[in-house]
DNA sequence: TTGTAAGCGTTATCAC
DNA sequence: GTGATAACGCTTACAA
């Protein structure tokens, strides 16, 4: 149990250099100030000396400014959320940002909560992937004013930067790809909407892409759940069922797609030939599971430095009206679309 | 820019129920001590009439403790951390304490970097999942003296907590079932083996079980970076070619199970009657590549959060000698070790 | 150009 | 039992 001496302080420095503690606080945040260049040295050489970091802690206390971000996830085990938090985390770190991490674990009540905890700790701003339940209205006093940025899902009444995926352009990528390869009769499958804008908004560009297609193409969406498996394989069944030839499938997101393909694979059917399958989000397993499936993939990491950028913007004190950034998703072919075996 | 209100202080609390702040204290922290049942009830009062919550700044800064633990991941886009880190998160905020994120990045300098950043946070302990690259001599100063815990990776001279799959449990379980599925002819595939303890345990256990076999068995072991993909197209051509019968793979990590399925498929052989493969680390798509790839399942949640139990009981001041706590892995038996197709 | 001193929100050590 | 008061490590008027 070595006891460590402890970290140094400002005043360790101060009467190591034989300053006064605000000379060395000068030196520390306004070294363009006037500073005669004899004391620099010395403050310098005793910071060095004394292997000195100034304490966050005391700072945040000081001056109310931490270099925290907070960042809250409604669920950290979603490779999605995962994705993003990792771009995120780099600009953050780049920027000399900390994360400071609350997970939801998919429980939706306690994002006030986590904003209140983080809130507490002096973070400078909040970058926000849950599922957009609670109302801005109730969120908003747990931020305290602080800045905000939402990654891929929106708040009603929250008017702040947003980013995501360009729903629209990826859905249409879709559907386009799936009439392309020959296909006619359609099934979008989302995670239960929700409040949820991200699958909102997909589901909304699908119906939109469908009544644009008019009369060759049919379509329906479901929602479901990760309760009823079997429910999803009698959807597929009813879908192959009423259609000319084989229907496609467009999974709303990465683990619907893991749904599907287990369904289908219940079914006994092939990808391609049987049914089509594309999904929005793309994962490394992709290229090998049956014929290889078709997605969308997501710029994860782009959107997620670019949420920290723009929070980080947000936090130096940018007062622009709330931006929206959309970003196109890239289209990944593979076998699960090709109707020829 | 609706500016909020400051957030109430105790000394607010005080004015508030006609006391000084060392009651409002007091009533904080020590309600056991005397207390006048009618001031602690003002006390309450008034804390809730304000809504106030401490600050966890000031009070770090005050009694050095912060109820933030750091987490140092060597790449939080590696699913097996993300899982890891999920349990511990939870465990974590059970116990009321915050999760600090530092992410390598894959840069094994930084671990020094990130221990020292967040020292200076003054969380209380780390739980650690790095490369095992920088030794314990390096590390310990950026510790000061602040319990750690090592997730399946050990430092060399870092005498602390360890939580862990039991790798020789897992090995053996991999060459036992593809003993029993018929297959003779083993290569172990690893990531490069580098000082990373859990990559080496591995291999060893490898050897001692192969060795235990004897003369029917035979196998080798190869390392198999990202860089080079043909080389281990050819590494899996040799092995077939060699061996009397179809051989097995032992893929040492789910990332090294990627990269061979990759490979199987270049080659056009067939998962199970052409090659066995079986690998550590499940996850939700190995029953849908090929025929379903086998697998040793690690307890992730669990490594995660008896993690975090640990490093708590050590923060409340445990003073035990090195604990190591080995979870055994869970046998996920699939089509890619069934040698009839 | 530098030093003194007050104060950020707590907790702990005294007195009373 | 409760209340001043002095830290904790830092920043920032205000003096000098």
């Amino acid at each position: 149990m070595s006891n460590h001496p402890p970290r140094s302080t400002i005043a360790d420095v101060a009467r190591h250099a034989g300053v006064s503690k605000a000379t060395v606080s000068r030196f520390l945040n306004h070294r363009d100030t006037l500073l005669s260049p004899e004391i620099a040295r010395r403050v310098e050489a005793a910071i060095e000396a004394l292997s000195y970091t100034p304490s966050p802690m005391a700072r945040a206390l000081k001056r109310g400014r931490s270099r925290l971000i907070g960042l809250v996830v409604a669920d950290i085990t979603n490779p999605y959320s995962v994705a993003v938090l990792s771009g995120a985390e780099q600009a953050c770190r780049q920027a000399g940002y900390l994360m400071m991490l609350f997970n939801l674990g998919n429980e939706r009540e306690r994002e006030s909560v986590g904003l209140q905890v983080l809130s507490t700790y002096q973070v400078e701003g909040f970058i926000l992937n849950t599922m957009g339940l609670e109302q801005g209205a109730v969120l908003t006093p747990a931020l305290r004013g602080r800045p905000v940025v939402l990654v891929d899902r929106l708040h009603q009444g929250l008017d702040v930067d947003f980013v995501s995926l360009d729903n629209r352009q990826a859905v249409d990528a879709c559907l386009d790809h799936l009439m392309a390869a020959g296909y006619r009769d359609f099934l979008f499958v989302s995670e239960p909407l929700g409040a949820v804008s991200s699958r909102i908004e997909r589901i909304r560009a699908y119906e939109t892409r469908l009544a644009a297609l008019g009369a060759p193409a049919t379509g329906w969406w479901i929602e479901a759940g990760a309760g009823d498996p079997a429910g999803l394989a009698r959807a597929l069944r009813d879908l192959r069922a009423g259609a000319r030839r084989p229907p496609a499938v467009i999974a709303g997101n990465g683990v619907v797609t893991m749904r599907i393909v287990a369904a289908v694979a219940e079914l006994g059917w092939r990808l391609g030939p049987d049914i089509g399958l594309i999904g929005i989000d793309d994962t490394p397993w992709a290229p090998y599971v049956g014929p290889g499936i078709s997605a969308v993939a997501q710029p994860t990491d782009a959107l997620g430095s670019l949420a920290a950028q723009c929070l980080i913007e947000r936090i130096g004190g940018l007062a622009v009206p709330a931006r929206t950034i959309r970003l196109p998703g890239t289209l990944m072919a593979r076998g699960s679309t090709r109707l020829e075996p």
